[in-house]
DNA sequence: ACCCTGCCCTGGATCGATCCAACATGGTAT
DNA sequence: ATACCATGTTGGATCGATCCAGGGCAGGGT
């Protein structure tokens, strides 16, 4: 079946050369040649040339699977990521990734990718069970909920440690893993246990609305509508604090001002409608960039121009934003910094299994495009 | 016993049950654990279903490093993934991406992701090189041009193939990968090569173009341009032969109505301005949705509003096209399917090294969205 | 000349699952 | 009653790198 031997035939590879291949021809035994690999400075210099010329010539890189085995160690991380949401102008995931995979890979580390379904991944083990009712009764560590995939590839030692991304959506992978003592870093602040012993980055959302915000008002706008999301979101309050932080600062009111809806392009339309008809704003500040195109939507229909005649602001510097006539100004998240402090924390966590870091919080940045407008005075 | 030499602290997670736990605690032999897990009908049934009690009972998997080592197999796959293009509408490698990890997950295994970064990454064994003669001499296998990174983890055996998707921009790593017969599937077709003898699958972009094509001739229009890249990119000409077909099949001219650029938003935007001032073009067909979104911008900077005032359709369905107003009419691959096609090819491939597959060539689909206008009859 | 220290190096055991060949068990043919 | 077979089960060896305790050797002190 699917795990049978690979017996090497004709056209196959070569097998790859192992410690003993090298030290056999450096002439060494097995535990220098080791050391020559993960401690150099325990070897006479001239034993450590010749080891290291042994394993250049025969290209010798160490078998991952044994030195998983044997250092309990995978040197992988894992990362579950979601599905693309259609018709959203959602790419933070995407950088964030790449950034991620960039930052582990400078540390020794690869990034696995996973997925929350629900059918059970590696079910050797589960196979054919005969009775249900045993099933049930011996599984009392069933990955439940929000923990789904965590599970296996912890059990499995499939990886060393997690990086949780979704921890604004719903927590339950975070208290899964704090339970289970599991090793991982939060994209994210701890948004509803201020005092959480994991380590997490998070980027200051409600700094980039007020980011974008003062930006406009700056630019001479007094009447700033605000779109963002329900009042159940965290993330979505944070950054709507930031508009209301911008705006009473400089005594502008936010009455009326403000509409919480879903994270739709429609929704942004609707909401957009509704202000510009009641409120009558001259710009729109937006907790993402999908509902700043709901607003593009909206002034697209009343042949009103972005930028020229109300300015739209929005949140993640998505492709959407870049490309969009006239552009988009939108907050963009430094996510190689994220990547980058969540990785060292990683680092620190796994060397000290105990380790509980500060929270890092970072400072987005506003990329200015044509939708911001000229200055009105 | 064995677990005693890793005194478990305190806060440490508990070390997970192995084999020989489960079959102490069934009463049986850490082989007949192994075959009720791998083979469960070699099994009699009573023996099967209390193995799988015990193993339900402690929450057993079996540990990969563990098998990996004895099977020479890890289950992983290796993708490299490309840098995000800042100011590009590009979002095929995001969908991408989550199909691939969903369906290889069922096959039973996962996605390793890696980048082309040149620094080497798992630099163990080439820590510091005494003398850098040595060090060129007996590199005989260095990692060339494009192969970054694929070499490490094929020595290290930390996977088992590759998924290979930039075979359109050149192809240093499926030549280096052939040469060394290393297990790989590809998303694209080799361009070069049609002969090559390793499986891949691709998306037939011609048929996407001629769809978009057929689709605003159907809606009325006869002066359709073409925007597109350079004349180097296979995949550029490929889609651009589509235009070519639709056009000429129903006696449409193509002449002085194309025009091959970067794939830039500014490209697209300057190439539409040409053409609209002199091939007057009432509809554009474009090589990708950042080309047509330069249209939009063309457009907009002449007061003419897309789909009412001119068609223009893209390729990618990107999350632009999706959320532009008013809607980007687009080319859609279907990387799903894509996705299970290579998977199915890696499956073969794994179980019989020897496996030479035929490409499988997949249609995309159309998006119609509102920038393909209103019927023009 | 002796012992001791420090530096390298060595062989054996180990991580956990699987492969292998041999063995137990119950039932059938001789 | 003995030989035989099929079905299940068993302990030992194995994958390749690392941990560990012990051993060889040169140089310095007495």
């Amino acid at each position: 079946m699917s795990r049978m031997a690979h017996p090497r035939l004709p056209g196959q590879p070569k097998p790859p050369p192992t410690l003993a291949d090298v030290a056999e021809l450096a002439g060494v035994s097995r535990q220098t040649v080791s050391n020559a690999v993960n401690n150099p400075d325990l070897l006479r210099a001239d034993t450590l040339a010749r080891v290291q010329q042994a394993i250049q010539q025969l290209g010798y890189l160490p078998n991952r699977a044994a030195r998983n085995l044997r250092t309990r160690a995978s040197h992988l991380i894992g990362l579950r990521i979601q599905p693309v949401q259609e018709g959203t102008a959602n790419a933070l995931m995407d950088r964030f990734v790449h950034a991620l995979v960039d930052t582990s890979r400078e540390a020794g580390y690869h990034i696995l990718l996973f997925t929350a379904d629900t059918k059970p991944a590696d079910s050797d083990a589960a196979a054919p069970v005969v009775d249900p009712a045993v099933a049930r009764l011996g599984d009392t560590v069933a990955p439940v909920d929000g923990a789904a995939g965590y599970d296996d590839l912890l059990r499995s030692t499939a990886v060393d440690a997690f990086v949780v991304t979704d921890t604004y959506v719903s927590n339950p992978p975070v208290a899964w893993l704090r339970e289970r003592r599991a090793p991982f870093v939060a994209f994210g602040r701890p948004w509803d246990d201020p005092d959480a012993r994991h380590p997490w980055v998070d980027v200051d959302g409600a700094a980039g609305a007020e980011l974008a915000t003062t930006h406009l008002i700056e630019k001479g706008h007094t009447r700033i509508a605000w779109i963002g999301w329900r009042k159940d979101s965290w993330i979505g309050e944070d950054r709507r604090s930031g508009w209301v932080r911008a705006m009473r600062e400089r005594g502008l009111s936010t009455t009326g001002m403000a509409s919480r809806v879903e994270d739709t392009v429609a929704s942004g339309r609707t909401a957009a409608a509704h202000l510009l008809d009641e409120a009558r704003p001259t710009a729109f500040v937006c907790a993402s960039d999908t509902l700043a195109m709901g607003v593009f939507h909206t002034l697209n229909e009343r042949g009103l121009r972005p930028g020229d005649d109300v300015a739209v602001v929005g949140f993640d510097d998505s492709q959407v934003a870049q490309t969009v006539p006239p552009g988009l100004t939108s907050v963009r998240q430094p996510v190689e910094q994220v990547a980058a402090e969540l990785v060292k924390a990683l680092e620190a966590l796994l060397a000290h299994p105990s380790y509980v870091g500060p929270g890092v919080m970072l400072t987005p940045t506003l990329h200015v495009r044509g939708s911001s407008g000229p200055d009105l005075r």
